[in-house]
DNA sequence: CAAAATGTGTTAAAAAATAAACCAAGGAGG
DNA sequence: CCTCCTTGGTTTATTTTTTAACACATTTTG
């Protein structure tokens, strides 16, 4: 299932790509050479095209590339027309942020569950679900299959239940908790979200440049 | 000021090398050799003795490296004894968030001030602050010269904002905003925290490996 | 309709990042 | 106090990523 093995580097730079040219489409242009979108993206057009050839070559020489047929594209690549199950696991202040404010269907999820451990928040209705206990993980799990979860735990909660939804078959996780999923499972997919990071690293380039 | 240019990829991991620390520090861990600390962050021995190195020796031959100094070390590159006066600007859900649950004098940053457009949140507290009008970011910059903004405004207001905020000598940004503040301002450090992108990552490593 | 201009896909080169190899400093044990 | 073993710092090699170069297809223009 994999396209040739793509590197990681170019996958990281996809969804840039794919907000520029929703915004280019959003704005009526139509088509776009490798070397205007380089400018605007303030980056080299040789990346781009050996970005986007890594897909097939989308563009057309002496044209360029036509935006909304890129567009689609990359959405089809990045998996956004075919929405992944996923469930919520911690429904604190963060997570019901996410939870409303975040349109999944358009980034390729579709949020089926969520779940807590606090009798104050289960029951509750959050994103047009009603947060479950997560004693019920298990059932709930066995019967709808979701393939992902999103981690808005505390780190200490997290190893256990990262266990138990792998044991599940989630296979993906978007992680904002500490705790380091990857390592004890190196076959699953984790993004981390760690606000404290980015902020750090921001705290190292203000000092020291 | 520069430490003889360390490479970006060092200085994305250091926050890493940073959290680990912190956890075994805690643990009561005294010491630890380049090879077991690898072996727990998933890393090469050698690449964590290179990055280390990039700051200068740390570790002792025979002994490996003393976790409370390293922590201390690593703390004080990455500019966190030296906090940063920093401004919230768009006080949302996201802001309020964002400014309760993170500790930022843990992490570099000193929130002095909050801005918002909107009479709604104007005047109310947030982290211990009162939200003021955006019209007061003029007056307030030139009294307390921040040096960091953490951008939790809607992307159409962002590019002014950011404009206005760095003639004000704001020279590093935290932007959860999809605008791209660092294409019109190559000068400014800026962090990006994009939920959709790494969302949008994840779907792609789900549906294709 | 031909020639100039545009602009991709692809191959090659350069640069950067990662991993491996090696050596000497220092600790542990007798 | 001497030997052996651990282990970091450093150099060298390998791999990955980025940039440059170029040949050829398409469009545009006069």
């Amino acid at each position: 299932m994999k396209e040739n093995h793509i590197s990681t580097s170019v996958i990281k730079r996809l969804p840039r790509y794919y907000r520029f040219l929703g915004e280019l489409k959003k704005h009526g242009v139509a088509r776009i050479s490798s070397s205007e979108l380089a400018k605007r993206m303030n980056l080299t057009a040789s990346q781009i095209r050996q970005d986007f050839n890594c897909f097939g070559g989308f563009g057309q020489q002496g044209y360029g590339y036509n935006i909304e047929m890129l567009y689609e594209s990359i959405g089809k690549i990045l998996g956004l027309t075919s929405p992944a199950k996923a469930i919520m696991l911690g429904v604190g202040k963060l997570g019901i942020v996410v939870a409303e404010n975040m349109n999944f269907e358009k980034q390729g999820f579709s949020l089926i569950g969520a779940f807590d451990v606090s009798p104050d928040v289960i029951g509750k209705p959050v994103a047009g679900l009603t947060v479950r206990s997560v004693e019920e993980l298990e059932s709930f799990c066995k019967e709808h299959h979701p393939s992902a979860a999103f981690m808005c735990v505390p780190s200490s909660a997290a190893p256990e239940l990262a266990d138990r939804l792998i044991e599940l078959g989630v296979t993906g996780f978007w992680n904002f908790s500490h705790y380091d999923i990857g390592i004890k499972h190196p076959e699953v997919s984790v993004e981390n979200v760690h606000f404290g990071d980015t902020l750090m690293r921001l705290s190292y380039r203000i000092k020291n440049s």
